[in-house]
RNA sequence: GGGCCUGUAGCUCAGUUGGUUAGAGCACGCGCUUGAUAAGCGCGGGGUCGAAAGUUCAACUCUUUCCAGGCCCA
């Protein structure tokens, strides 16, 4: 009897439906659709209603455009963090945001309006941008829903909703109420295609080439000890446009200027710059002799001169500002125009000349200039300069340097001294400390991940401007304040705002543009003036502050965020937030709440090519990641974002994600085999006792069992790389190659309720059922895949999404078992480490004789081992028997010799079993099965 | 130009307080297997640790400079 087909049907051979081939793209959807269906999110949420929080919550992405990879990278780690936490038995809800307000949307709605934009009123406007900014909340949805993300995707927040806005308006009107909020004069960056104030995130800088002038500013009284008729200060700008403004020349204190010589008239530089000076006007090289006197800036405050252009009298005065890196040490000083100009200025109180309007014209304050484009201008005043005679160099001299550009319409911008409303950063209020002191101090309050997240935005806050709040825009809250008609004094008031929200929270913030001052602030008296007329601010917050506050209007509205202490667990965005969302929401917080808003800040890098170079259009190194969903699922995309190590740059390219396929399939046919052998397996009657496992089951349980460890360690820590890297070694390494390799022999050839193979199995079960649920959070679609093909301990929940991580409360059959296996590691780890040190020789033994023709399989093979005492006894107490199926070789001798380990490989002897396919020498002996080996004949 | 960060095999990552010939997985090459088979197993090749200088008995590890790159800002 048996022909070789025939024996091989006597075996246990894996079985599965669970496909070698993953097809993902196909099998994504509908897991998608099946988890829509049972609801699996809500599912979720219930079983974890009742656990402790995790306050989690989602920064805005801005509702404009479709998804790239730096959205995708963003919302697969938020995602991962959330499974994992709910895997854990928190409580968590991940509540998806959109920022909806804001320039880019209107901008965008601009161009499609065209010129019906002249005819519509600003509430219409308004709804065009609404329109606008929900079909893109729509798309990107469903973008990030392909993902596998597991999110409130029916009831995300979106700062333009009616609440939200509402809620936006009531908490300025706390900073109100603080103080916080007032309108000044100061330059802001300015755009003058869109016309309005840019924030500092909106504001990029472009390589410019700017006209490069040396002015000569005649002195009005000579310096002390100069001989001579006359004397000119001379400076260095690249923006002659800004000279109408100019109200002084700063100089800095400890520097040394001198007088020279050039050009037939005394002129004062700072001495270090002298000769780059006199190589910009073409003037003959410096000679020590030239100098006509040399003075510390100190003492040459108070001097003044008079301004070419204008005939002011204007003064020197002393700044820490002044460098040496280029031009002459002497700074053209227009307050009107730059931030540092407006700070020296205000501290001697030179005033602010700042005659430019909004669309970038001089006014009549410039004088002849009036009605001119101030970048058309420049010519102008270089020509002026030239004609009066104080242009030293050549008037079409340029410099190519990086300038401050809009980064919506990329044309340059200009700095120009506006009314606006500021938050105030410096001043104390609520009976302490500053907005900027309470922020700094708090840095310590928070776990930044990593920890130079803190120096990062420390550094962001010491040095920070006051908070500009105003736009002249139409697509955002509106700035809740009302002017007197007749004395133009603003109505800034807490109740008040709070009462124009009223509205907000029934008709949107468009109320602002649809309803009356009455009906949206009540009855008004000017407490300056007593005139009862007011009009609308028409200014529009900033949109950081929108989502600023999102803690309060989503979290802390919702009640899903912590009572007590900072509202939320964790805010996790890239590492552009520190200048942006993360601060933001810390200066609301801290202005409104004294606390902040969150407890862990954690950033990542941003998405580089392959060659860690940034992805741009110009570049041409951007690609649609929905093509490569498409083509090989989404599953891919969460293996890259987990794989990366993501606190520095991450990197995408065709090599990283055919990398990560290989990693996939690799785990993907682990986890099949591990199926394969389970399909006749029910982990509810066939699971075998800790005490009656084999020894070599209870290693390979030990093994996982480290590595679950360690992964867990790995997932608090937010180390992701680190858990696939776990995974997939535990997978290649420890499984694949070792325990899995050997397993086959028992598996197929035992009995198939033999308690040697129902030994395997239990081993197999419990680690298939705890790698499973360790992938999930990061496999979300192949672990549930698997999991519906895993025999079901009771107890255990359909989705593999409902269970809980490994140990925590755990059936009492599996407790037992770990229980059991507690105390054993130490002994299983000193039985086989030892042997795994001589498989390894012995592999290479075996590979010697393969390639000497001596052996194919290694089954052919018979090995003998020589070597010391302390090699060879272990071994021999393990048996023979087991050492060749820890070898998966047919027979081993073992014998004391000599101090190093030999391995000697012959060809084995006796006759191969046709079941079993080892070289046996008890063929024969059960009568019914003359020509197999004694184990299989008695496994039939 | 400034702040923060990064640079270890083709790719992704390990390398503990400085201490032997720098590791892993994948990829690559060569074999075996054909009972995980568009799979599985074994063996092997591959790195001047971005560059240079310095501190030290000893540097991938500490210092400085430079180069390349990223984010933010001027």
């Amino acid at each position: 009897m048996g022909s070789m087909v025939e024996y091989k049907d006597t075996l246990n051979l894996p079985k599965t439906p669970f496909e070698m081939r993953a097809g993902l793209a196909q099998k994504e959807p509908k897991l998608l659709e099946s988890w829509q269906q049972s609801d699996l999110y809500g599912q979720i949420l219930k079983a974890r209603e009742s656990g402790p929080r995790f306050a989690f919550h989602d920064g805005p992405p801005y509702a404009n455009g479709h998804l790239h990879h730096g959205h995708i990278l963003n919302k697969i780690l938020k995602d991962i963090v959330v499974k994992d936490r709910t895997m854990r038995g928190f409580a968590t809800t991940f509540v998806p945001g959109w920022d909806c307000h804001g320039l880019p949307i209107e901008v965008q709605v601009d161009k499609e309006l065209g010129k019906k934009k002249t005819e519509m009123t600003r509430a219409e406007v308004r709804k065009a941008c609404r329109v606008y900014a929900d079909k893109f909340v729509g798309i990107q949805r469903d973008e990030f829903m392909r993902l596998g993300v597991f999110a409130r995707w029916q009831e995300p927040y979106r700062t333009m909703a009616y609440p939200y806005e509402a809620q936006t308006l009531r908490e300025l009107a706390k900073f109100a109420k603080a103080g916080l909020l007032y309108k000044g004069l100061r330059p802001v960056n300015w755009c003058l295609v869109h016309q309005t104030a840019l924030a500092e995130a909106e504001v990029e800088y472009e390589d410019h080439a700017s006209p490069s002038v040396y002015v000569a500013f005649p002195l009005d009284k000579l310096p002390a000890g100069l001989n001579a008729k006359a004397a000119d200060l001379v400076i260095w700008t690249t923006t002659p446009w800004t000279l109408p403004a100019n109200l002084a020349i700063s100089l800095h204190p400890e520097y040394d200027y001198i007088a020279l010589e050039v050009k037939g008239r005394v002129r004062i530089v700072a001495r270090p710059l002298v000769e780059s000076f006199l190589a910009a006007v073409k003037a003959p090289a410096f000679a020590e002799s030239q100098v006509l006197g040399q003075w510390k800036g100190r003492a040459l405050e108070g001097l003044t001169y008079t301004h070419p252009l204008n005939a002011k009298h204007c003064p020197i005065i002393l700044g820490e500002h002044v460098t040496l890196e280029a031009g002459t040490g002497c700074v053209h000083t227009a307050p009107g125009h730059g931030p540092e100009d407006f700070d020296i200025g205000r501290k001697y109180g030179l005033g602010v000349l700042s005659p430019v309007d909004a669309k970038g014209c001089f006014t009549a304050e410039a004088g002849v200039f009036v009605g001119e484009n101030v970048f058309a201008a420049n010519p102008k005043v270089v020509a002026e300069l030239l004609r009066l005679g104080v242009l030293l160099n050549d008037p079409h001299d340029t410099v190519s340097h990086r300038y401050a550009h809009c980064w919506r319409c990329h044309k340059p911008i200009i700095l120009r001294a506006t009314e606006q409303w500021f938050v105030s950063l410096d001043k104390p209020f609520n009976n302490g400390p500053t907005l900027r002191e309470r922020a700094l101090a708090a840095l310590k309050q928070v776990t930044w991940v990593p920890h130079w997240g803190e120096d990062r935005i420390r550094g962001m806050l010491e040095t920070r401007p006051d908070w500009c709040l105003s736009r002249q825009r139409t697509w955002g809250v509106p700035i809740g304040v009302a002017y007197c008609e007749k004395c133009n004094h603003p109505v800034v008031s807490y109740e008040k705002m709070n009462r124009a929200a009223e509205l907000f929270e029934k008709e949107g913030a468009d109320a602002w543009f649809t309803r009356s001052v009455e009906e949206l602030m009540g009855p008004l008296t000017c407490e300056k003036c007593g005139h009862t007329g007011f009009r609308k601010e028409e200014d529009i917050l900033d949109v950081w502050f929108d989502s600023g506050v999102s803690f309060a209007a989503v979290m802390e509205r919702e009640g899903l965020g912590h009572k007590d202490g900072p509202t939320v667990d964790l805010y996790l965005e890239g590492s552009d937030q520190h200048r942006g969302w993360f601060h933001s929401s810390l200066l609301c917080s801290l202005a409104t709440r004294e606390q902040p808003p969150y407890r862990t800040v954690l950033t990542h890098g941003f998405v580089v090519d392959g060659n860690g170079k940034k992805i741009s259009k110009s570049l041409g190194n951007a690609t649609d990641p929905f093509e490569t969903i498409k083509k090989d699922g989404a599953e891919m995309f969460r293996l890259w974002v987990a794989g990366e190590d993501y606190h520095e740059d991450i990197r995408l390219s065709q090599q990283i994600l055919e990398r990560l396929s290989d990693t996939y399939r690799k785990t993907r046919n682990t986890i099949r085999y591990l199926l394969g052998n389970l399909s006749d397996f029910n982990p509810n009657t066939d699971m075998v006792a800790a005490a009656n496992l084999q020894l070599l089951d209870r290693y390979a349980l030990t093994l996982t069992h480290d590595a679950t460890l360690r992964m867990d360690q790995a997932y608090l820590a937010y180390d992701f790389h680190v858990v696939l890297r776990e995974l997939s070694e535990l997978c290649t390494v420890e499984l694949s190659a070792f325990y899995l390799d050997i397993l086959k022999d028992r598996l197929y050839a035992s009995g198939q309720t033999s308690a040697k193979r129902r030994s395997a199995q239990t081993a197999l079960y419990v680690i298939a059922r705890d790698l499973l649920r360790l992938m999930a959070p990061i496999f979300c679609f192949t672990a549930e895949e698997a999991w519906r093909h895993l025999p079901r301990l009771s107890g255990d929940p359909e989705s593999v999404h409902l269970a809980l991580i490994p140990g925590l409360k755990e059936p009492a059959q599996i407790e037992a078992l770990w229980h059991a296996l507690q105390g054993e590691k130490d002994s299983l780890a000193q039985r086989y480490l030892p042997a795994r040190e001589v498989r390894r020789q012995v592999n290479m033994a075996l590979e010697e004789a393969r390639q000497q023709k001596k052996i194919g399989s290694s089954v052919e093979a018979a090995v003998t081992l020589l070597g010391p005492a302390g090699v060879i006894e272990p071994l021999t107490r393990m048996g023979d028997s087991e050492v060749a199926d820890l070898l998966i070789v047919s027979a081993v001798k073992l014998q004391v010799q000599g101090d190093a380990l030999v391995v000697n490989v012959d060809r084995a002897s006796g006759t191969k079993c046709p079941r079993c396919w080892l070289y046996r020498n008890d063929i024969g002996q059960v009568e019914a099965h003359p020509a197999l080996c004694r184990r299989c004949a008695e496994a039939l």
